[in-house]
DNA sequence: GCGGTTTACGCAATCGATTGCGCAGTTGTC
DNA sequence: GACAACTGCGCAATCGATTGCGTAAACCGC
């Protein structure tokens, strides 16, 4: 390729002023008749709006954003309070973007994505503030409880990705944890497993509450939980694998696991693998997310299904409703248990 | 959760000419003062920027963005010309876009994730003049070429993820695909297959240099590529499994597959069993990419991999490079040959 | 203590589009 | 033919921060 020689912005960008001229009208008349306002003559309109195409001339967003206070533009933000890598590497986090980003350029919105990597008290404030978007998005409930209550006591359009907390004023949508850490539990349980391992970041209450479900499936099946079987791990990195491989080597029985994601689920395994454990012979494993991860990863991962596409949908219809005036609650989504070998019927 | 009152915004936002005075001293100091501007002494900065924090004043970016004409945002832009769903289903392009996002953000600019359904000559154009974004990264070159020439003739900061084509003045960041198309048909090769598919969407520039590649390896080992083995295939659904299944059916023979992704290569593995073939056993199979599921999927996968945070670190780069003024060429990135259990040494 | 320099900060223009209000010209009504 | 109503469009204010230029006060050296 060519070094291309660099260059002074050609001349000045075409402003409204400009088509205003060409046209003979004032540029009251070229906004008019760009927004489509009917107080312009239809001919007028079609005119007016043919040259502002001819002359490439497009709004400036800037300008506008200033003028009406508003950006056609939604946030999506992320606090990154308890993992900083969250973003990149986390699978589960990329689909449900991917999804809410849909979501919102189908209404014709924008989508900012918002990175925090100090969030402190004021940090949404100061976001809300800065009048960069008209609504957000919170993924990463986490450690953000208080800050997120703080922040929905006078802004509304916001909406946030996690579960319903006990004394929460923001609206939050969200999987039904606890039954998804049930149903997973009972299903090891029904198949014959007594002494199952959960293995999650616990410290987040998306999470916790699928502990929460462990415990209650445990308790239904007349057994009580062994505190020495909750074991933090982190979504990335190693320390799932370290866990399992360390209570092997201490020769810790147990016959199943339950895990809080997809990843840990096979990070697990993994470590079985290397201990000469078999799944599902020895142990079984029960995931979370069902991630593409699941299906095609050996042996498949019976997982607990978190329906991706509707979170999305249901947190940008909460959040245009709100935008709208509109209050909305807090949802939660059904969750489903799909079975496959690594821990099969 | 309580229904919240749907109340009007409290009051109005605290803006520049609140701070000042109360501070007893004109906007433009406010404005240097939360500039760091150095003509205005410490002590004063302090008290302002003090002062501010203490109202919650942010400054509001729709008027500094028009004043300034920046944004401090980086426009991720990508063209759905020829794949609709790309965006939500593609998790190369997820993987890709996490790893510019946190290279953005470390620069401390802004992400604007802009999708563009149905791209003319002039979106780019458009895109540009709307004033939204200080620089734009464009993923998928596919068929945009001509879109893209036309833009970088006059604006610069625009970095393209793709290859490097002939008649291109746009500035591009993509793996060395001939390379990696070469090396994972040589490999075939080398371990003794001689009837190798190539699966993939051969009318992208990307995956058509990959097919270049396959030719080049079956030319070097003294054979000819029989074009009824060059098969399309999509990214996603059925296209790959389907194109397979009906080979098998038609008993054609084959005994390795080179695919244009990890997920075209597991399509087709799935394939190879539903109809009795067993991989690598009787068909060897390499995929591109190096994705997740290809060291978790069974059989694990060799497949080329791309250096997603290199080439995501080198795009911003060299966008930023451009935005200082400074001129880039296009770069292309090395890949290597992964070796797993789907097509063993 | 005087001319000259520096320091500290304010005035007012500016970025580019939007929009409330009003005016001129046209149409309609009886 | 007089008056009202309506149509089509422009004037000028506005959104909120930034910044070139100017000026008053402080400071300096001799």
């Amino acid at each position: 390729m060519e070094l291309e020689k660099v260059r002074p912005k050609s001349g000045r960008a075409v402003k409204m002023t400009d088509i205003a001229r060409i046209a003979g009208v004032s540029s009251s008349t070229v906004s008019r008749a760009l927004a489509d306002h009917p107080t312009i003559p239809e001919a007028t309109r079609t005119t007016i709006q043919a040259l502002a195409r001819e002359h490439g001339y497009v709004v400036n967003r800037a300008a506008r954003n200033l003028r009406q206070s508003q950006t056609q533009t939604i946030a999506v933000a992320v606090p990154l309070g308890h993992e900083r890598e969250q973003l990149i590497s986390d699978p589960f986090f990329l689909r449900l973007f991917g999804h809410l980003a849909d979501e919102i350029s189908q209404r014709r919105y924008d989508i900012l994505l918002v990175r925090e990597p100090s969030p402190d008290a004021h940090w949404l404030g100061r976001l809300v503030q800065s009048q960069r978007a008209d609504g957000f998005i919170i993924v990463g409930q986490s450690d953000q409880h208080q800050a997120l209550n703080l922040a929905a006591r006078d802004y509304r359009p916001l909406v946030v990705f996690g579960s319903e907390l006990p004394d929460q004023i923001y609206c939050s949508v969200g999987s039904d944890n606890f039954e998804g850490g049930r149903l997973a539990t009972d299903h090891l349980l029904r198949s014959g497993r007594r002494r199952i391992l959960f293995l999650g970041p616990a410290e987040l209450p998306q999470i916790d509450l699928r502990l929460d479900g462990y415990r209650q499936a445990i308790g239904d099946h007349g057994l009580s939980v062994d505190e020495s079987f909750v074991l933090p791990a982190h979504f990335t990195g190693p320390s799932a694998h370290d866990a399992v491989r360390d209570l092997l080597a201490r020769a810790v029985e147990f016959d199943g696991i339950f895990a809080a994601s997809d990843g840990i689920a096979l990070s697990a395994i993994r470590a079985l693998e290397s201990a000469g454990m078999r799944c599902p012979d020895d142990i079984s494993v029960v995931g979370f997310d069902d991630s593409d991860l699941a299906s095609q990863s050996h042996p498949a991962l019976t997982t607990i299904r978190q329906d991706v596409p509707g979170i999305a949908a249901t947190i940008v219809d909460h959040l245009f409703r709100r935008l709208e005036g509109e209050g909305t609650y807090s949802s939660t989504l059904p969750v489903s248990l799909i079975l496959r070998e690594s821990a099969p019927g």
